[in-house]
RNA sequence: CGCAGGGUGGAGCAGCCUGGUAGCUCGCAAGGCUCAUAACCUUGAGGUCGCCGGUUCAAAUCCGGCCCCUGCAACCA
């Protein structure tokens, strides 16, 4: 038996300056379904979440609140992650950039950078507003130059500090695109990228002077390190970088960045510079997925009066029906929108009165005819049913999107090419009038009924783990769920026993699986 | 002339790479069924596929031009 192939994942790192939104959980579900997938498929995984710490937003967010970063943080980071914990994301591990394993790390890897002679002192010009107490971009400034939150002039200042060289990685990030043509996805997003690297790619200040909040650069301590520099870096100190090299060894370099489009540059274009510059491999693949926008078309996020928090979405409905509506309705690598109508509507189309309603149908069918119990089943192979269906065929799709982060469509997939057959073939063959005469042929067709939702239980785990394990395990497959994978789909090994209804019948049905919203 | 994505029946999307009867979900109308969560199934109405031109026997699909919308444009992550 050899090793099983190792999966590092992560997400991006969020700002704890407020809650998080639907928005920074889309992400999360992303990349959990990626997680679970692997997981499911042999892979070891590694998934790692966490929070970016170390920004003056944070530290003047805390003296608002009249109390300390670091406590506020934690705070932060247990609210982070008790959403987190109740959409299921399957997370490893978080972590937080103002802990000990970061700081660590971070100078260990700005020290290489340094001494491998990328890092250089100089001047930093720019506009500055003193009210701000930071530099301003001239799109952050209105006409007059004016910083619009303090409606002061800016001025011009030069700034002492450090750049990373950047400008030097530009053929080498050009060959690297080149030899790793996966490496930035979806596709679109390769242009971006390569455009910015072949036409503007310029030396990065990454250091900030004055502030008492964040990681002190260790051949300079006048000067902490800038943000974005210390962000990144949070994938490799998570796993050890400066602090447990054997164990870095183990999960370096990441198999899959997932990022939301709008930073991809950072993870494309300096991620991979600064990897090489301190000497360690560039990660494999970046996602950069799309945004959830309202009705009107704006982007959901802390800076708009839209939030929708998470919680009220899970407490009111479910974690399943949150997960679902995003994973269904907003194409992974695109936008998609939220709106209250637009997820009740999918919820009951789609997991009451299809997924559900034909869970139930089933089950009812099994209880009220043949108490539950399919005689002389235990050979049995799958019938009628999978003569004109290519189930095989089906679940390589289903895989193809998964492992391109195409939710939506895998899920469309398993829909179209398998719940809404069943329910087809349901209507046709007639099965509640056809026991009056036919039991055996009968039997046939729910032998295949539950076969059919035997197969879309597996289909599913990744994306509704919670109502995936439930169908399953009404079932006596013999085949422990733990140990599932999507080939089991279309291999449907035997069953050794009788097939038998093996959920809880409280009123001489099973549980709804989701409850139609009213 | 910065870069990228998009403009397809009332709403939301797929199809475009690899041209050839325009598909899916919701909504609407009629019918069927009664195992099921008033769920399910069938049929129907509804589209100049942003605009103009080109290539072709044939273009939503390829090529050129134009219009509109949305992100990004590095020191805000």
């Amino acid at each position: 038996m050899t090793e099983p192939s190792r999966f590092f994942l992560t997400t991006a790192i969020d700002y704890p300056n407020s809650r998080p939104h639907i928005g920074t959980a889309f992400e999360k579900l992303g990349a959990d379904v990626q997680a679970r997938y692997r997981r499911m498929q042999g892979y070891a995984v590694f998934f790692l979440m966490g929070n970016d710490e170390n920004t003056v937003k944070v530290a003047k967010r805390a003296a608002e609140l009249g109390v300390e970063p670091k406590p506020y943080c934690d705070d932060m980071a247990e609210q982070f992650q008790e959403v987190w914990r109740a959409l299921a994301i399957s997370y490893d591990d978080f972590i937080q950039t103002s802990e000990a394993r970061h700081h660590q790390g971070c100078q260990k890897f700005i020290q290489k950078v340094y001494d491998n002679g990328y890092i250089y002192k100089g001047n930093y010009e720019g506009w500055y507003c003193d009210g701000c107490e930071s530099f301003k971009t001239e799109k952050d400034l209105d006409d007059n130059r004016r910083c619009p939150i303090h409606l002061t002039p800016a001025v011009r200042r030069v700034e002492p500090c450090h750049f990373f060289a950047l400008s030097k990685f530009q053929d080498r990030l050009i060959r690297f695109y080149e030899e790793n043509p996966d490496f930035i996805q979806p596709e679109s997003r390769r242009n971006e990228v390569l455009n910015l690297v072949q036409t503007e790619l310029r030396d990065v200040n990454i250091t900030r002077s004055g502030q008492s909040w964040g990681i002190r650069v260790p051949f300079d301590p006048d000067f902490t390190i800038w943000v974005w520099f210390d962000a990144l870096l949070n994938y490799i100190t998570a796993i050890g970088y400066g602090t447990d090299e054997a164990r870095f060894q183990k999960w370096w370099p990441a198999q899959l960045h997932v990022i939301g489009k709008d930073i991809t540059r950072f993870h494309c274009a300096q991620w991979p510079a600064m990897c090489m510059a301190a000497g360690i491999e560039p990660p494999r693949r970046v996602f950069g997925h799309g945004f959830v926008y309202d009705k009107g078309g704006r982007k959901i996020g802390k800076s708009m009066d839209n939030v929708v928090e998470p919680m009220d979405l899970i407490t009111k409905f479910s974690a399943e029906a949150f997960r679902f509506y995003f994973l269904r309705e907003c194409p992974f690598p695109g936008d998609g929108e939220f709106s209250w109508e637009r997820f009740v509507e999918v919820c009951n189309a789609d997991l009451a009165n299809n997924l559900g309603n034909l869970y139930s149908r089933v089950t009812r069918l099994l209880s009220q005819n043949y108490n539950c119990h399919l005689d002389d089943t235990a050979k049995l192979e799958p019938g009628e049913f999978y003569t004109d269906t290519d189930v095989e065929t089906i679940v390589k799709q289903v895989q193809e999107h998964v492992e391109a982060c195409e939710y939506s469509q895998a899920l469309q997939r398993i829909w179209l090419k398998l719940l809404d057959p069943a329910n087809q073939y349901l209507e046709r063959t007639e099965p509640w009038k056809l026991v009056k005469t036919d039991k055996a042929a009968v039997k046939r067709i729910l032998y295949d009924m539950v076969e059919q939702l035997r197969g879309v239980a597996i289909l599913l785990k990744p994306f509704l783990p919670s109502m995936a394990e439930t169908i399953y395990t009404s079932f006596n497959f013999r085949q422990s769920w733990d140990s599932v994978r999507y080939e089991d789909v279309w291999s449907h090994p035997r069953q050794t026993e009788d097939l038998r209804l093996v959920a809880e019948l409280p009123d001489g049905k099973v549980k709804p699986l989701f409850m139609r919203i009213v």
